[in-house]
DNA sequence: TCTGGGGTCCTAGGACCC
DNA sequence: TCTGGGGTCCTAGGACCC
């Protein structure tokens, strides 16, 4: 049996645990550049405010009926997400993440007719030990325990946690739950099967074999499965990423050269930063720009610049010279750039790589170099010593009105809190 | 005027080889 | 003028996830 567990609206859960005065408020948390909803309370919910929604777009609901907005804090909700996985990590014999809010489990420790209290009792060690609400599904297949989980989360009555053991209770779940809401089946495959008179899970899950592997190809067939309760779908993670992205949008589009410049090598040493703590080097990088998508009045413009490195690296200095290097080739004056990004690519461990005997540069050095720059940056927070081409002051590109406070990670504010 | 960010997997089609 | 068949590898794009 999979046990999944899913923390309720996770980053406004996250928000509250320092703001309980928001308990029963309605709250969101926007996106970057606060942009869109990503995060509604049962009580934004029950608005209407829907998944995604541009902010300006219901800027007046928001205001007549005092929603509280937040933008995004991924330093605190990535913090209170390693409290949560580190208590459920421990109670169960094997755990796997999915997401920042989600992770499967293996309860298999204890036996079937106690799993769900069991569950329960975690659902409340971690709403009382870390102060988010959890919500636990418990089935045969990955899917069905997502199934149940959204049952868990919909019916208080439950406290936290939903079982489909039996074929009753498995015929009786899919039977009331949207096609649409399984896991796996996207916007696309929800219109296929609707065009072919499915709706719900069930009338799927009840369609031979052929049909799911004809129309949906081999995912769609793998969820047709894990509905019949068979274990299909392997989630199981890679121990190392196999690319790592940075991209944001600015609040105004930018088309001055230099100013675009910085922000891509800031790009650059954000994700480098990442290889080098899962020890792994890149052999590609990808830099693109380009203009808003919503803009019909001007020319669309996509930039982009794949390079293979000569000798894969995690090197800040070096990753950001051919990053400038290909973004200066492919610049245009006068586009208005909206979005940007980098993406490193071809991933693979730091020590899989073949030294190069007639290469100039002093690679000890520069590993010996940046370890110093991480060590400094470790001791006195993030961006404590940037390289010259890296932009200081972000505040001029994005915008962050509602931002809390980094409650768990800078003591800083915390001593601005309680002044 | 304002519309997010970061991933993975699958598939079709092209290049290339014998 | 006629012009095979089968395999692998790689890539771009689509679909999906949170």
């Amino acid at each position: 049996m999979f046990a999944l567990a899913d923390c309720n609206n996770f980053f406004v859960s996250c928000e509250r645990v320092f703001r309980p005065d928001l308990e029963g408020r309605p709250v969101v948390v926007l996106s970057g550049n606060d942009g869109c909803v990503v995060s509604r309370s049962n009580e934004a919910k029950a608005l209407g405010i829907p998944m995604g929604a541009p902010l300006y777009q219901i800027k007046e609901l928001v205001d007549r009926e005092r929603v509280v907005c937040f933008s995004s804090n991924f330093s605190l909700y990535g913090d209170l997400s390693d409290r949560v996985m580190s208590i459920l990590r421990k109670h169960t014999s094997r755990f796997e993440q999915y997401s920042i809010d989600e992770s499967f489990l293996n309860i298999d420790h204890v036996p079937a007719e106690q799993q769900k209290s069991y569950c329960e009792q975690l659902v409340r060690y971690i709403r009382v030990g870390v102060g988010i609400p959890v919500s636990i599904g418990i089935a045969s297949s990955k899917t069905l325990a997502k199934v149940a989980a959204k049952y868990a989360k919909k019916y208080p009555g439950y406290h936290g946690v939903c079982e489909i053991r039996t074929e009753q209770q498995r015929v009786k779940a899919l039977s009331d739950f949207e096609i649409g809401d399984v896991w796996g089946i996207g916007r696309k495959a929800k219109a296929k099967l609707t065009a072919a008179g499915i709706t719900t899970a069930l009338q799927f899950a009840d369609q031979p074999a052929a049909f799911a592997r004809k129309l949906l190809n081999k995912p769609g067939w793998l969820t047709w499965q894990e509905l019949r309760g068979v274990d299909a779908i392997d989630i199981t993670q890679l121990p190392m990423k196999q690319s790592v992205t940075t991209s944001r949008t600015f609040a105004t589009a930018l088309s001055d050269q230099s100013l675009l410049e910085q922000q891509i090598a800031n790009f650059c040493a954000h994700c480098a930063r990442q290889l080098r703590t899962q020890q792994s080097v890149a052999q590609q990088v990808y830099v693109y720009a380009h203009t808003s998508a919503f803009r019909t009045d001007i020319q669309q413009h996509y930039l982009s610049e794949l390079v293979t490195l000569p000798v894969p690296t995690s090197g800040d200095r070096e990753l950001i010279a051919y990053a400038l290097a290909a973004f200066r080739r492919a610049y245009r004056p006068g586009v208005l750039y909206k979005k940007a990004g980098v993406v490193l690519m071809k991933i693979i461990p730091e020590a899989a790589v073949v030294p190069d005997l007639f290469e100039a540069t002093d690679r000890d050095k520069e590993k010996r170099l940046q370890r110093a720059l991480d060590q400094i940056d470790d001791r006195h927070g993030r961006r404590a010593i940037i390289y010259g081409s890296q932009l200081l002051s972000d505040e001029r590109v994005y915008k962050t009105e509602h931002k809390s406070p980094l409650y768990t990670t800078d003591l800083r504010d915390i001593i601005t809190i309680k002044a």
